[in-house]
DNA sequence: TGCATTTTATTTGTCGACAAAGAATCGACG
DNA sequence: CGTCGATTCTTTGTCGACAAATAAAATGCA
């Protein structure tokens, strides 16, 4: 349990960084499930440095909505509110929508590229079944079409948003199939095509189709889990 | 210059937000200009604590954009990005959309009474012509609105943006006549009727023309401010 | 035994101090 | 007089320690 981390000679100023990316992947992979405490000196050693920097990093966590931090008690890992589902499948969905659009409107052709790579990624991911891979490549090409819609203030949100859908997806795949329909593949190259085009009203469409697409099967799968844990 | 502040016997843990609330204000009200430094240990002697607190607030601040920190070096208050105001434009005019659309499907009775009572501040500043409490109270009535459409995804980006063009207005009224039109009165009017009448295509059209109004008086400011700058 | 109250224990929030990383200053040399 | 390099100085990043706040355990009492 107690496994020997060795975090040799760090440069000044780069603590913070490594035990932000750490944890923060750590809650999205649902290594740290929602709900469970963090524990500030436990951290510390475990990446022998002191509390300020765990700190630190713990702060910046919140402020992404990360991590939930009572008062003068322990910080827990953030739950995943299924209650108000629909908010986060509405916001997701517009920002698909507007990232897409943007996109079409003012990409560059360095841009088209960097989809590309990712694209190719996440076919890859797909026919290798490799469902880990799938999550990330489709999150990380979904990052970069906003990115070339060049809007920051979109960019921050919908990278919020897919990271929480990053946590979602993990619980399906955790529990069931590991396939991902060959159709999101098609889907992608389809609003590739259409951003190239600078097809703003087809990005639309298809970024739309591209939503419900994944909402439906998201809440397909929480209905059937509901199901499950129904009492008999 | 050095005013002595004295900040009496605080309850342990409220240090942070002590120093994020006025800070955030001074920014916001651009009592600190874009680009000043921010010296942790003079804030630390300001307020009478220890610089953990101050840095803590300052982490914060850093993660909503208000505050720019450069490795090492000392963080700033984060600078107006002219050159890509559109961007700022488009996601606050979509924003405007989007949560009025939300608050005529979602509102409860209790939400109208909140907004009615902003909307009574603001136009008591209207006719005061009291420019400040105009930018907060019309700050406040659109915050209230989003609450009514209970999507949190887009509340916190919409607040971002209102705080962003805070910054804005204030620096227009800073330079320019103290008057805001008597026509933002009956906007608001029309959208809160709209609101409570559940009309979401009227939420809409109303909230993009409102939307529209505030934009083009920003840029009218802003390019008749460029004409002054230029060289003569 | 069951409940209220005191005591202990754990964990956070804050502090003062020190060392590293730049920036500014000074000085040597052309 | 200007440029480069060493030195000082300022400001941040990190540390270990202590005290407040709360939870858990222990104690007393009916």
């Amino acid at each position: 349990m107690a496994e020997t981390e060795t975090f040799p000679e760090r440069r000044r100023g780069s603590g913070v960084k490594l035990v932000y990316d750490l944890l923060r992947d750590e809650i999205l992979d649902l290594v740290l499930p929602p709900g469970s405490p963090i524990d500030e000196v436990q951290l510390a050693e475990r990446f022998g440095m002191s509390r300020t920097p765990i700190r630190e990093a713990l702060v910046r966590l919140a402020g992404e909505g990360l991590v939930e931090t009572l008062p003068n008690r322990s910080t827990m890992v953030a739950n995943i509110d299924f209650l108000n589902m629909h908010t986060f499948f509405d916001a997701l969905t517009l920002m698909y929508r507007v990232t897409t659009r943007l996109a079409a409107s003012y990409h560059q052709p360095a841009d088209l590229e960097i989809i590309r790579e990712h694209q190719a990624r996440f076919t890859a991911a797909v026919e290798a079944q490799d469902a880990l891979a799938m999550i990330a490549s489709n999150r990380d090409l979904h990052a970069a079409i906003a990115e070339a819609g060049r809007n920051p203030y979109y960019i921050s949100l919908f990278l919020r948003l897919l990271d929480e859908g990053r946590r979602l997806l993990r619980l399906y795949y955790q529990s069931f199939n590991d396939r991902l329909p060959r159709e999101y593949v098609d889907e992608h190259e389809a609003m590739i095509a259409a951003i190239e085009a600078r097809d703003v009203e087809l990005c639309d469409r298809l970024a739309k189709a591209h939503a419900d697409q994944i909402v439906r099967q998201i809440q397909q799968f929480l209905a059937r889990d509901q199901r499950q844990s129904l009492p008999l």
